[in-house]
DNA sequence: GAGTGGTCTAGACCACTCA
DNA sequence: GAGTGGTCTAGACCACTCC
């Protein structure tokens, strides 16, 4: 066949990017209905929906029952970071990968951890603090607290050969996640660790799990100002 | 079955993640293909499609076609950060909005932010640098170059009232777009406008954009170090 | 109340990939 | 070649909002 079944909802998608790109289609403005689309492509209005709500969740359109659809006014375009395990985010990159266990303890959570994960201030959490290495050079400074109410299977694991990153991706199973950046100055132990002078710029990635409201574990990956993440949108 | 009218992709989305999470559906094993689970759920196939394609897209499940649907062994799960305009994110917390233009001028782009849009060496863009500050104090501290080449229109725009990140969305469409964050050092100049010492950690985004290959803008976004990016999985 | 998007169904064909 | 996900269609009803 020819043009006439090129109605993906991706070609769909294409054709209403362009009308916004080239102001065919105005900031602000409404858009046609789904019916109205449908007719004119000459596609399902199901699939019409689909592009429709592939651009809303790009942030390019604003949808409103009713209201309908307009050209949104400031394409809020969202960044999607992929967060994979520290191991294969560094052996993609074809770097050999290893790992130590500097410590583990059973300890009182810090009053921001425990107010981070919703528990009570004092709980004993299970402390472990890491060292990822890519080719030879720190890499990350993991400093992570399990709560071993939530995942008993902890306090006897071992977590000498792997990281408790990929214990807990194979036998803690979260439903709820939040992840954060920030830039902080590095503390005497991870400056000591990252091989790095007290007080540099490093760049900290925070990440907080639950299994239904019950908290799981809170991880603090501190890498040197080196480090970058990067994506494209 | 359970069998009312609550057979929303939704529902069938949450039943499966608790099938996951509860081992049921352990990691790496194949599951029920579409057809067997839409007879389960008494749903229709699509429906069922449409919840996994959604647990796929968050990284729980990888699919392909033949080999059917499994249990993702390392979740991968991504993180969506949104990059709303400066103005809007600072408005949206209720704090008061401010910005002003430090300086405007047509100068060689450094060797960085050359490479970085894929331009000649000493290519001549013009050059913003502006304050954005958030219930008085500021709170960006943004570098912006674009290519005039790309957006002749910048040229004659006027960004004293407002900045220049409006003014893109509103009139610079892009096709492309990468984003990072960092950490680094504040130089004098940031340090100076952000109202910290120099050498102060400073969390760093950096955005570039491109119009069907042709380069449009890089912004350098530097925050205090108080500042987060936050975001819910 | 009425209009628009959100979703479900049932059936069909296609596209990719594995054996 | 055959099995599985990917997508499209046509029609229907529902849910939310705006007037």
């Amino acid at each position: 066949m020819t043009a006439a079944r090129r109605n993906s909802w991706r070609d769909l998608r294409e054709e209403m990017i362009r009308r916004i790109a080239t102001r065919q289609w105005m900031p602000g403005a409404l858009i046609p209905g789904e019916e109205a689309l449908a007719a004119e492509f000459g596609a399902a209005r199901a699939t019409v929906n689909r592009a429709l709500q592939d651009l809303a969740r790009a942030g390019l359109v604003e949808r409103r029952r009713k209201a309908g659809t307009r050209v949104a006014l400031h394409p809020v375009r969202e960044a999607r970071f992929v967060i994979p395990l520290v191991r294969t985010e560094i052996e993609a990159t074809g770097a050999d990968y290893s790992y130590r266990l500097l410590s583990r303890a059973r300890e009182a959570a810090p009053g921001a951890v425990a107010e981070a994960l919703g528990l009570k201030q004092g709980a004993t959490l299970l402390h472990l603090a890491c060292l990822h290495h890519a080719g030879g050079k720190p890499y990350q400074f993991e400093d992570r607290w399990i709560v071993l109410d939530t995942v008993p299977a902890a306090a006897t694991a071992d977590f000498s050969a792997t990281g408790p990153n990929e214990w807990l991706v194979a036998n803690a199973p979260f439903s709820r996640a939040t992840f954060g950046f920030g830039a902080a100055a590095a503390s005497d132990e991870e400056a000591r660790h990252l091989g790095l002078a007290p007080g540099t710029p490093v760049l900290v990635a925070e990440r907080r799990t639950w299994l239904a409201d019950k908290p799981v574990t809170h991880v603090r990956m501190v890498h040197p100002p080196t480090h970058r993440f990067e994506t494209e949108l």
